[in-house]
DNA sequence: AACGTTGAATACAACGTTGTAAAGAGCTGG
DNA sequence: CCAGCTCTTTACAACGTTGTATTCAACGTT
């Protein structure tokens, strides 16, 4: 059997509540009385139980990290450095995946497992500022990634819009004219789609260039296979862009797989330009031009916020924060 | 404020332990009763505290998964499936980040965090058998990846050995005869990578072929970067060799980028081999030749293991399972 | 009509912890 | 030597849930 503060405090000759006290560092505890207790903590094996601790201190020092899908790269490089800045408040992650189904993230919004979780950090695909209206009472959340328009909640992302405006405007600056996208949805919940898509208009049109419908591919999901499919279905077409502004670095790579099959080269032929930085862009053949979030900032900012409204639930108004991105050469583009 | 079962109760009209057993599908309950509750559980938007209920049941639902990173691709994918299986047993996952340290990984194999946790699916890179030695009462354990020799724990994998002498015999057939390896690790914790290294000696011996201590590249971890450096090392050295096995797929995309930059063609003049079947190299160019683990499978194995030991602790002896390994083909050789 | 049997609902205690309030111990200064 | 401190330790209750034992009602059987 598992040993509780009672069997320490028979062991140790004290009161239960001393053991809690030295436990938990409370201050006036007599050297002594504290030396007996820690022989006693240390010979029982003693660790506290959660659960109980949990239940009374109405906390459980576990957040959520909800994610479309923790096997992508980018995805993946997020909940690393989540997972380190929430260690600076010894915090313990634990991540949902919500497989991008409005379904199972309406469930994560709705806080099904709240009462497990003290907050949750949230990156959602599919759904809009409506779905997330506050019940209630539910556990503070941090959104990540898009720009919920002035959502109930504290929000950090990058400028989704700038971004791709800058990344559009550097493929027109290296004497690109026909530069296609990948990645379009024209689906309610794209809405990361229509933000970079937007960017990519308005530096096409600021550079006095047509925006071409064909030119621009849609991809329901954004995995390697569909930035594959996506490059082929436009070469298909016959009309051969001079550069591919894949919406992210996944669909860049399938891209890039295909330009390879066809027997094109990049940036010779056709450059091509990513989004999100992950790591796999800076060895593959060739390196990958993209925008980099400061993801491990991205993560700090977003425990930070946690953090406060947790301190202080009904503290500032929501929060939008803005964090960091580069655009990072590569080979490609 | 939250409700709880309490509210729900004065709401409906009936005793605290009624509306438990409605909320926990106790059947004899009169169908009019439940309807009353059932409309206040809605009404108070009621969700049982888990916190609560854990005390009193001596159960989480929640399993760690420890793994040295979630960024690499590998642990990544591997983490995926961990939770699609483990959902099936209602069970949350906490993913625990090692760092492939020592240190950090004693600390999750001590339990620090037990009492939060049913059990554990642990993916050690450093720790070997005694360091695992069972204290009195510990979580459930099953650790994944490693032959920890007769462990005391419940352990999951596929047979490392003879999927590197697979590889290694593959590149042979091939007409390949100066085969490099990348990947060695001479300390202790190294074992994945002394198993995999053995199955290269072994096929190689099996054929005649010598074994070239200048071939063997050390890697300390098993990161593209590193893959990169090895590549760069076997070539600086002016012996080119006409394969490499790296110990594991981005060892083997830094391979094939640093072979790219020195203008070597893959497969023609250097074959490259990886090991672990993520995604990325489906779509690298040139697409990875590796070893692929049946990884949902061993995700399966991994949670099943862990619900028989939960169902019942001294149940069966510690199991040793295999999970099958496929040798994928891609262009690198 | 008394009986056991089954079904439905309840009261109570317990899970292990910590906050509160209060008691005990040891000290200082008058 | 006692009043009034401060420091240390303690008893008790409470967090929200569920298992056990119990009560109460309704039913069919003899």
């Amino acid at each position: 059997m598992r040993h509780r503060l009672k069997d320490v405090a028979e062991r140790a000759g004290v009161s239960v509540k001393t053991v809690s006290n030295v436990v938990n560092g409370y201050p006036h505890v007599r050297p002594d009385t504290r030396a007996k207790v820690e022989e006693a903590i240390a010979a029982l094996e003693y660790r506290p139980n959660l659960s109980a601790r949990n239940l009374r201190r109405g906390r459980t020092g576990i957040i959520a990290l909800a994610v479309p899908e923790i096997g992508l790269p980018y995805f993946a490089e997020l909940a690393r450095h989540v997972v380190d800045a929430a260690a600076e408040h010894d915090w313990t992650v634990l991540i949902d995946q919500t497989n991008g189904s409005a379904e199972q993230e309406r469930m994560v919004a709705l806080g099904i497992r709240d009462h497990l979780i003290d907050g949750i950090i949230f990156s959602p695909l599919a759904l809009t500022a409506a779905d997330l209206a506050t019940g209630s009472e539910r556990a503070p959340m941090v959104l990540l990634g898009e720009r919920v328009h002035h959502g109930p909640a504290d929000h950090v992302a990058i400028d989704n819009v700038a971004a791709a405006r800058d990344m559009t405007a550097h493929l027109i600056a290296l004497g690109r004219r026909r530069i296609a996208a990948i990645g379009a949805q024209h689906t309610a919940e794209g809405v990361t789609a229509r933000l970079r898509l937007a960017g990519y208009t308005a530096a096409l049109t600021a550079a006095g260039l047509p925006v071409d419908e064909t030119l621009i591919v849609p991809a329901s999901a954004w995995h390697r296979t569909d930035g594959a499919a996506g490059m082929r279905a436009l070469l298909a077409t016959g009309t051969r862009p001079d550069a591919v502004f894949c919406f992210n670095d996944t669909l860049a790579l399938g891209a890039l797989r295909a330009l390879h099959e066809a027997g094109l080269r990049v940036p010779d032929d056709v450059a091509v330009a990513g989004f999100d930085g992950i790591e796999d862009g800076r060895f593959s053949v060739p390196t990958l031009t993209t925008i980099a979030p400061d993801k491990e900032r991205l993560a700090q900012v977003a425990v930070e916020l946690l953090a406060a409204r947790l301190a202080d639930p009904d503290g500032a108004p929501p929060q939008e924060r803005l964090v960091d991105y580069e655009l990072r050469r590569g080979e490609s583009a």
